[in-house]
DNA sequence: TCTACTTAGTTAGCGTACTAAGTATATAGG
DNA sequence: CCTATATACTTAGTACGCTAACTAAGTAGA
């Protein structure tokens, strides 16, 4: 005889509990981020590209290489295709043709992405440490020492996945 | 005269670096859990929602309505439409209209979703274990207690957004 | 040299998140 | 009773992530 129902629930180790606070912290996140940036009229994805660009100006660097923009942000080709495409739309970058290698294209701030780079970084700060008001330095420390090690943990993972897909 | 060159980078703040790792473990955890939830013909999204539709079957409910999947896992109304519409195609969920409030719909697992689930259960733990195995019990229990903490403060911030937009 | 492989970027198509706005039903206040 | 508000869900349109597949260009090996 065909049970119509579910056998118990299974017992629910820790680790399960934690990814799903992990999932919720995702969410709340992006509730809290999203309608900051939009304050700015970009979104958090064009915000990272933006700040990557703006700090490879600082380093005296033409511009990025849409892969290197990926690989900080840990996004597929693809995905930044997309942002650039947007960002460009909004006249925030230009990608120029390079010479050394007609491949690919330098991605680089315009005047107009410099100057919102520049008003959003005077209160990004102040933005993100409300956050994260609610520990307190010593737990933040804790905090960044635990996800730094679960992240390279992760990205291990991450690559062990990736060749067994390919 | 205008400056076409962004001004020295600002002080980075811990809490924007702690923030950056933050977004790090988001992508890395994407990245490992969305080939797994690929290899049962789901998305993690869908499974969010199977798993509350097989929790609320074993307390005896009938089934959830939208709203309260969308309460759970953090997200809104429109979006909980389109994974059910997925999920309703697939044939692993149901929409039954309620007779008592006819706005309305009762969502519940069929048969072939409350197999996928059973399935999916039999390994669900053994692979989160594997996420975090780069930290120890002990320190799996810190950043527990720290996400739930920070979760508590982000709820909060997510409401005063909330209230402040609208 | 010429083929094979690799790298850079794009396009196509899908799933999931959002806001804004619309429909249908329920409930409350005058 | 009947209008106003609130609730439940959907539709329309946008952004961002992915895989698969494609073009173009550089690189290496027979």
């Amino acid at each position: 005889m065909i049970t119509p129902s579910l056998p118990p629930s299974p017992i629910e180790v820790p680790e399960v509990k934690l990814f799903r606070a992990l999932l919720m912290q995702v969410g709340l996140v992006r509730r809290v981020m999203t309608p900051y940036f939009r304050r700015f009229g970009i979104s958090g994805a064009q915000w990272a590209v933006l700040r990557a660009l703006a700090r490879a100006h600082r380093d005296g660097l033409e511009g990025l290489k849409g892969s290197e923009i990926g690989d900080r942000l840990l996004i597929r080709p693809p995905s930044v295709t997309g942002v650039l495409d947007r960002l460009e739309r909004e006249k925030l970058v230009q990608r120029l043709p390079s010479q050394a290698d007609r491949r690919m294209k330098l991605v680089s701030l315009t005047t107009q992405g410099r100057e919102l780079v520049e008003q959003l970084e005077a209160g990004h700060a102040g933005h993100i440490q409300q956050v994260f008001a609610g520990l307190s330095a010593q737990e933040q420390m804790e905090l960044r020492t635990l996800i730094d090690k679960l992240n390279q943990h992760l990205t291990q993972l991450a690559d062990q996945v990736e060749k067994s897909t390919s």
